[in-house]
DNA sequence: GACTCTATCTATAATGT
DNA sequence: TACATTATAGATAGAGT
């Protein structure tokens, strides 16, 4: 989107990336929240820049976010003791990043 | 973005609002490995759905993300303490939902 | 860097199957 | 209820300030 199409690689040129960084970081927090309000979803995100520093969103808190990914990795570890099939349960989320 | 304009509130419809999670879902993961990619940076993304599953994405590892997380905020804390004005340091990552 | 502009690309709402 | 289509709203690359 915008005047070229691009490939997603490192940008090179420290200035581009910067103002990439910038851009693309304040769309995905949007995303988050409409994502969060729309369909009513806990949801937590974390961005460390090239150069060290933290962003980050949460629509609840960090915290509850953090604690509850926890509990859920735990309890996913717990499925698959006792069923080693479980990992199915993994829900994998890829997508393409051709073009 | 699609055929007509939405407003952004909880999708009462629970079909529509499990359709637009597993859409906007994709596109947010999607452009968390964008982000990552282009402009180098560490992302860490966790989604619960409004039925508590668990979907995450991170360019590194979710520990990763949460110890530097973690270890970030320890160090804003003690900015705090020795310096009452460093909470100027505090990114606000804001974006208008209107419209 | 942060902001504006805008042409163009991308995501997705609504619809069809 | 998942997948495919498509018209359109939205995001953003590139350029200028």
């Amino acid at each position: 989107m915008g005047r070229g199409k691009i490939v997603i690689r490192r940008i090179d040129n420290s200035t581009s990336r910067q103002v990439t960084f910038s851009k693309r970081r304040n769309g995905i927090f949007k995303k988050a929240k409409e994502l969060a309000i729309l369909c009513d979803a806990e949801v937590g995100l974390i961005i460390f820049s090239s150069t060290g520093r933290l962003y980050e969103y949460s629509n609840t808190s960090m915290k509850s976010v953090i604690d509850r990914y926890g509990k859920s990795k735990d309890e996913q570890q717990q499925d698959n003791v006792a069923n080693p099939y479980s990992e199915l349960k993994v829900y994998i989320c890829s997508t393409k990043l051709i073009n």
